[in-house]
DNA sequence: CGCACCAATCTTGTATACAAGACTGTTGAG
DNA sequence: CTCAACAGTCTTGTATACAAGATTGGTGCG
């Protein structure tokens, strides 16, 4: 189903949305040439555009950085997502003949599927990419390319925190909105779906402890752990 | 009023919303990296960051070009737009206790005041700013940075689309628009605003007439006309 | 022992060199 | 005269070299 990225860019969104790179994490430009077999030039055009698209930041001379949403911007990035979201619902409503392409519900109801079973046997990565994926499908489901990728570039920093803060029954809830929102879209009642979308991004937001600082040394306890690799 | 860019990118987009840069015009390396005295890698830089943003595309070993929306590219631009601005009024309704700061509707009716001005003194291309503009403050004022940037981007695009396809009343009735939008904001009427904003914007929209195409000889014949400079 | 200072090392920032492809103008055949 | 083939020129794509600043580890003074 994951296709595999062709290019430095996607394949560093994957790697973070997957959880295998952390927020705060450092990307050497050396390094990441190495990686990828080629030269630090073309690593560090693609980490300009990843910072344009606020997946990555700068910290001169000293390297490049997974970004790490403060308390304030992800409030700020779910906020967006819920004025955006809810507003492509209700543009739906707006006009009469305006509806989901025909196969949409169905590819929807699908994917809430797989969240059921990433919720049971799968890691808080994937568990977590799958959560934010229903919300890129449905903005592509409504057609607006420039909206779908808006979206998936502020659902990928939303999905950075809610891979830190989400607790397993809050990931449960947040499927059941799904399934929710998409029975809406079935009965084409957009307004309802928009009312429900609002107030699950907003449960998801309530439901993360922003508050509480995260751990600056996560990433060395988990080397540091028992039975870690030297 | 208007700030001298420190960036080349910012450079580039003063230009091109100011109508000095036309849609489809070559944007050469070697041209901008002696415009700004700087080296091809930099200004190779400041494209990449732009091409991320929408603002111009390149054609590979051909060179950088300002993007030309198409009919399709510009209706979906005006459309995000359209989802984004009036999802933003109606999220100013939601809660009771939010609203926009105090000095928001000032600067607003200032703004307004200073799009009439252009009307009558100013050329296509400062009117055509500041009617996007507008929608730049009203962004600002509701005071989320990433739905102002993402609009930021959205509003040059269509600017660039305005400028060339708007009429002059077209214009006029775009800043009777925007005056009706400020008093429904003072009045703290949100969703009123929003329908008169989705109006606005697709009024816009129609008003342009995208069906014709543009005319790509439009540089060619300006410096071929009569009295043209050698 | 603690702390400030300093040198060595590492990393990014910027420029330059060279390779690869696209366009243009010419030339020659039909 | 028309058109196809080709060489020359120009432009971007990629790699590499060097400069500037940051970090780190050591050293010596208090």
């Amino acid at each position: 189903m994951t296709q595999l990225p062709d290019s430095i860019e996607d394949s560093v969104i994957s790697a973070i949305l997957g959880g295998r790179l952390r927020p705060g994490t450092r990307l050497g430009e050396a390094k990441l040439a190495e990686v990828y077999g080629v030269s630090r030039t073309r690593v560090r055009e693609a980490m300009m555009r990843l910072e344009t698209r606020g997946i990555v930041h700068v910290s001169a001379r000293r390297g490049w950085f997974v970004v790490e949403p403060s308390a304030t911007e992800a409030r700020a990035a779910f906020q967006a997502r819920r004025v955006i979201e809810t507003g492509m619902l209700r543009d739906l409503q707006a006009l009469p003949g305006r509806s989901l392409p025909g196969d949409a519900v169905a590819h929807l109801r699908a994917h809430v599927e797989e969240e059921r079973e990433a919720l049971h046997t799968g890691h808080v990565g994937s568990r977590t990419c799958l959560l934010g994926d229903f919300h890129i499908h449905l903005a592509h489901a409504f057609g607006n390319a420039f909206l779908t990728d808006i979206l998936r570039d502020l659902t990928a920093r939303t999905t950075l925190v809610s891979m830190l803060y989400q607790s397993d029954q809050d990931a449960a809830a947040s499927s059941d909105d799904h399934a929710g929102i998409v029975t809406l879209l079935a009965d084409g009642d957009f307004v309802g779906a928009a009312r429900l979308m609002d107030e699950h991004i907003r449960r998801v937001e309530d439901g993360l402890d922003l508050a509480a600082a995260p751990d600056p040394l996560a990433g060395l306890r988990e080397i540091l752990s028992p039975g870690a690799p030297a």
